[in-house]
DNA sequence: GCGATGCTACTCGGATAAAAACTGTCCGAGTGGCATCGG
DNA sequence: CCGATGCCACTCGGACAGTTTTTATCCGAGTAGCATCGC
């Protein structure tokens, strides 16, 4: 079970444009993958992801790129972890308690659902009431940018 | 993000070998992937993965198989799911804040953890203290047998 | 001088290949049970 | 009849391919800005 390391960089990339502010001009996919040392064509897509869900906007053109397009307190990480990652849960059920010598069993005797099943996914409930309770901005507050941080942004916000 | 199909079959074959009692003789792989139709050798790998954990305890011979190394109110999920899918948590930190931009930090900079990482192992530590919460033996009160499962059980026990 | 217009460079966006992980399979080492043989 | 012994069938266990998901890349459609041209 490994999650994509798109997570990673998307959750980096809303945390920059935060610190950026939502009214400077928009950041190309190119610079922002500069500043990471990560691939930049990936990286677009992972940003593509974040646009159909609404955390990010794009504007086209010579001086286009990605914003939030959202306040940071509005951006909560299991919406940007969701966009990536797709809505589906890490645990899926196959029943394969129907399979074998569940195949002849009486009709509605699986109706409820299966307990494992149902344990599994109310772990991964927890995980996700706890991304939910965070959002962008509480990691701007509880984590002040570093200098090098600092230059990160110095260096999107210069050469447009 | 997802987890691989070896935590249900694991999970099921535990509860399983629990309905049998651990008194009873071993279980083959074969009678087991016969009673869920499951491919019978890769489920052997997961059983196998299984008595690494000490979860599982494995007897070879013309009578032998699997049961349980322990009584079920000392299995949790978690092990059973650690031991399927490895240690290793599902998000792994590459610091790519230290990448570009932040080559030029100052040393000690990044000294404190990622606040991003922080968040995401805060979540799955939320998720793993669910699993860790809940025992086979209490899938077992919480879930009773159905007709088929009985049967499948009955399967098991025959045959020897 | 001012506006309309065409062009160009740059952007996003989706379609297209490599890499890795997961899934599935095979065969060999080892062992317990059983039949056989000897006492 | 009882015990020792050799054989054999069956088991686990790890090494070996196939398939799906993830990662990475490329190229085309579209657009905003800018220079140019005409009035």
């Amino acid at each position: 079970m490994k999650m994509s390391e798109g997570v990673e960089w998307a959750l980096h990339c809303c945390l920059t444009l935060a610190w950026l502010g939502r009214d400077d001009a928009a950041v190309p996919t190119s610079r922002l993958a500069a500043a990471f040392e990560l691939p930049p064509a990936y990286l677009n897509k992972c940003l593509q992801l974040l646009v159909k869900a609404g955390i990010l906007a794009s504007s086209a053109g010579v001086k286009g790129g990605f914003r939030l397009a959202r306040a940071p307190q509005q951006i909560t990480l299991l919406e940007v972890v969701t966009a990536i990652e797709g809505p589906e849960p890490a645990f899926r059920c196959t029943e394969i308690r129907q399979g074998g010598a569940g195949a002849t069993a009486a009709p509605g005797e699986f109706a409820r659902p299966c307990g494992i099943a149902a344990a599994m996914h109310r772990a991964e409930a927890a995980w996700r009431r706890e991304l939910a309770a965070q959002t962008v901005a509480d990691l701007l507050r509880a984590a002040p940018p570093t200098a090098s941080e600092r230059l990160r942004c110095w260096q999107l916000a210069q050469a447009r």
